[in-house]
DNA sequence: TTAGTGCGGATACAACGTACACACCGATGT
DNA sequence: ACATCGGTGTGTACGTTGTATCCGCACTAA
């Protein structure tokens, strides 16, 4: 009885269920159970010690393949840019691009942890990633343009998307942290502190968009909406080359 | 000698320095301490153990005032929001449009941490970040623009401040977690696993641009140049209401 | 058969966020 | 003058994190 929950000594060791048969990682098992996780309970889930459970492994196992947790979101971030299908070749530039940004956020949506990475993360040159920014560069080539000006384009409009799609992802973890299920319930939820803040009256033009505003709730026209303008801004550009 | 390091007991206690007067914390002392430390070393330094420290008082003693780590982050937040200069009433949409942009862009450069926020303080709505959102709102006030559409410019605007200086932080953020101390450096490091992407053939058009470019390393201009793309598309539909 | 190589396991440590109970100070009601 | 009390900061403690380090095992090549 002494030793029972103890040591597990010889004969335990005997009936020990498998010798497990090697090679149970690979960075690729590793990244699908990470992504996994991620997808399912956020960011803030991916810990070394939670992949470790996931993949029926030891704490440390996965540092044979990841040199550390930042390793880990470069093959995370790369293995989901597989899912970011290009436009067919021949598609006009403008079409490519716009396609191109929203299908970036169609992923980010998918997986809302890309707005939420760490600098490293941010710009790492992953394989994947850099065929995105190359299939933009595509789309550009041979209308005259300079590559600094072609760079800049695909930067500007990246940098959109980005920032609008991290925004909206925000509002979202926002809700799923609190248990809201409804952007309503948010808004009510937030009425106390915001009826706070309009009624400083610091804020008229404001106040009146929340009241007269009727596109509050639809993420879809507010990015298309914006990705018009950025678009917009680039055709100038590309028609005065 | 027994009791020296363990218990302090009565004439040590007898002779404590000063009894403290009370009210030694404050939020506005939170707030500044916690920003000279972001600044000074990254947003992964603040800690309410090291916050703590900083003001000279127990580990628990900040949480009177903030509710936990969250509550922090969003008086940092307002705080440094205080420093974006608004500009002079009067001035034309387009021009106070672009000065609020290049203005959060510094303000951001200042403070590089303000590129990494949790989702929860990201979009939190605070006086002075409100203030700023009303300023941009007042400079399309009066162009006979509906609100959403108000509100969709100054959204997009922001997304792409946001997008292309938190693009700019996190490539700086690593500089310095390497202890690079310009881009030529980071570029040479980079060189090798960078070659490789490229060696692949896969990337023709990028590689152009790594070898032809001549504004890889000029972040005004490449922030400057976006900012004219977005603001443009933005005017063709002022024009147009 | 034996040596070697590399995968995964086990243990350990410092640092983190924060729950909880307590000691102290100054103001207040009597 | 004295007891009471609420708000402020202290002390201690717990569970969890990333990761360093060492070790034992199971294959491969000789």
């Amino acid at each position: 009885m002494a030793a029972q929950k103890d040591e597990p000594s010889l004969w335990e060791r005997l009936e020990r269920p498998a010798p497990a048969p090697r090679q149970t990682l690979s960075p690729e098992r590793i990244a699908t159970a990470a992504v996994g996780v991620a997808d399912a309970e956020g960011i803030e889930a991916i810990t070394m010690r939670r992949l470790a459970t996931e993949l029926g492994v030891a704490p440390m196992a996965a540092y044979r393949y990841v040199s550390g947790k930042d390793d880990l979101l470069q093959l995370m971030v790369d293995h989901v840019y597989t899912e970011l299908e290009p436009p067919e070749e021949g598609t006009g530039w403008r079409e490519a691009l716009r396609l191109i940004a929203l299908r970036t956020r169609e992923l980010m949506l998918r997986h809302l942890w890309l707005a939420q990475l760490p600098p490293s993360a941010v710009l790492a040159l992953t394989p994947n990633r850099t065929a995105t920014t190359e299939r933009c560069l595509r789309a550009l080539d041979g209308l005259g343009l300079d590559p600094d000006t072609m760079m800049t384009m695909v930067t500007t409009l990246h940098s959109y998307t980005l920032g609008a799609t991290g925004a909206e992802i925000a509002m979202r973890q926002v809700m799923v942290g609190h248990g809201w299920t409804s952007e309503q319930e948010v808004y009510k939820s937030m009425a106390r502190q915001l009826r706070h803040l309009l009624d400083t009256g610091r804020y008229p033009v404001f106040k009146r968009y929340i009241y007269e505003g009727r596109c509050k709730n639809d993420p879809d026209w507010q990015f298309e909406t914006g990705l018009q303008y950025v678009l917009d801004g680039i055709a100038a550009r590309v028609a005065v080359p």
